[in-house]
DNA sequence: AAAGATTGAAGACTCAATCTTC
DNA sequence: GAAGATTGAGTCTTCAATCTTT
């Protein structure tokens, strides 16, 4: 039927059968999110990646270390944490292993479990990348927000959250 | 699944150095969207991975060229509109193929250019998998908001994303 | 059997190289 | 040379299988 050239577009036009699913107001703000979802991780991505060559989610990893007791999770918590599988974690601190970022140690208390410790290096390289992100959050998300928009942002993403874990 | 702590904590406590870079409201604003980031994707991923084996992003680019004109679209149109390198979209393109959704046809007047054209068993998949998809969309995003609520979200999404096209 | 973790294979994305047409 | 597109290699994520400890 319609060649709009909306990149978010979620009704199918063709045989649109019937009722609409999502209406005029919500079918916008559905598209504007969309794009934001597809749009602003690779924007994080890409200035991490050329300023530390760190994929967001292991400069997240990284944080979360450096902020832990003793620099130190086990790799479960830490999965946790990052709303990761544990198999993702483990082949994300493989490969920070290997560049000398984080080092494993077997889980004093539980010997099943293993611990993920930030090295020197590692803490030297997130103290060094974080103020760099952070800025590129700042110019990126927070700078063309009013104090009521970001009000609005966290209420707005804590309801949506709501949604996600339900019955989950 | 309770996410007790900051997930998403930007800042890095142990060092943090001298001034914050993002203030409280904000901090709690950005680690809500981290979480929205993360995991709304991966909702829909799963439903539509469930219901019809689709990405996002394949269903993404049938629903498009189920809405334009012959269900035909240029590679490079279809990259620019589903906001995919033109690498991308090839591969996938490969898939959809060899699954006999889409079918590719040398565009009449570019020589150079490809049409990516939605086949019928292409079109019957959109049409079977959209209401569900819609469905949890709604379930998972706006059963959750007031009108209000989708108002401030697309207007906060587009401060975001003019953010996001900065300088770029 | 369940929890913590690891591993390898398969799938998807990125990047660079390549080819053709403009 | 630039635009449109394709391909292969390398990387990351998921999934299933496996192993150990509880």
């Amino acid at each position: 039927m319609h060649h709009t050239r909306n990149a978010s577009r979620v009704n199918v036009a063709p045989s649109d059968p019937g009722p609409r699913w999502l209406d005029g107001d919500e079918q916008r703000a559905w598209r504007a999110l969309v794009a934001v979802l597809l749009r602003l991780p690779a924007a994080l991505e890409r200035q991490l990646q050329e300023d530390a060559d760190l994929t967001h989610f292991e400069y997240f990893v990284l944080a979360l270390l450096s902020e832990a007791e003793d620099r130190t999770l086990r790799l479960s918590h830490l999965a946790a944490q990052a709303d990761a599988s544990l198999s993702r974690l483990s082949h994300v601190v493989t490969r920070l292993e290997h560049r000398g970022l984080v080092r494993r140690e077997p889980c004093p208390e539980e010997r099943r479990a293993t611990n993920a410790v930030l090295t020197d290096d590692g803490l030297t390289l997130v103290v060094a990348t974080a103020p760099g992100h952070v800025a590129e959050v700042r110019r990126r998300v927070f700078d063309g927000l009013t104090a009521r928009d970001v009000a609005a942002l966290d209420r707005v993403c804590g309801r949506i959250l709501a949604g996600v874990d339900r019955d989950r």
